[in-house]
DNA sequence: GGTATAATGATAGTGTGTTCTCCTTATCAT
DNA sequence: ATGATAAGGAGAACACACTATCATTATACC
């Protein structure tokens, strides 16, 4: 069975009101402003249920540590703040980006991030 | 002082040769072909200062372990593979992504990562 | 409301990648 | 060649991100 949580119910408050790749812990941080309690046991369980139920998906960025966003969202970028480590989306794309890879490599995605300060560090 | 140890001349001949970026577990296995005795202090060791040096710089790439790779390369990008995991580099570059940023953000880098199957897996 | 049990949360444990310790070895100036 | 000492290597130690354990709590069905 699956129950409705409040833990459950903050963490996606959490994702929906971000609007932007979070870490386990940035989740863990913002999930206890709503559920003062939340353990981090519970965060990763429900993260990891959450992606595997398709309802989000994983973001590695250059800099290590999983991060995670909507898996609805429309591709897109990120930038990586290195000021507060705070990433964000970027929705423009260049366009044929696939195409650059040498000759034989079979290319099946692509990841860029662009680095920086965002808007609120600048 | 500084002292040319046939183990310095090793992690740098497998850099030299290798021309991708390398982890630290990648150059002791290289190295270790070269000089059998070699440890992974040392690699770690050498690394370090070769990075300090500025001849080694580190590459951050999606999937998180950090890369090293010569610095004097030109400006290009990488590819990984998620069959072997390694890391090649890819010389073609679209032209102005650093103007995708939203308003407001200062972007100062960018990393353009494709994914697939190298020539070797494909 | 009562009950079965899914889910939580504190904490211990795990795994991986990196660094430290410390004794031994090898380099280089003499 | 000798000696001072930088550097190496084995293994212990560490840091960290994440997972498992398990007693307690809360949800949802009756």
């Amino acid at each position: 069975m699956q129950r409705d949580t409040r833990q459950r119910r903050a963490i996606r408050r959490v994702f929906v009101n971000a609007g932007r790749p979070l870490t386990c812990n940035e989740v863990l941080r913002y999930g206890q402003r709503i559920v003062p309690s939340l353990g981090v046991a519970t965060v990763y369980r429900n993260v990891k249920m959450l992606v595997g139920d398709g309802w989000l998906s994983e973001v590695e960025l250059p800099g290590g540590g999983l991060r995670y966003e909507l898996a609805d969202r429309p591709h897109h970028h990120h930038f990586l703040c290195h000021s507060c480590d705070q990433a964000f989306e970027v929705f423009r794309c260049p366009d044929e980006v696939e195409a650059l890879a040498p000759d034989g490599f079979e290319v099946d995605g692509h990841e860029l991030t662009l680095f920086g300060r965002c808007a609120a560090c600048a």
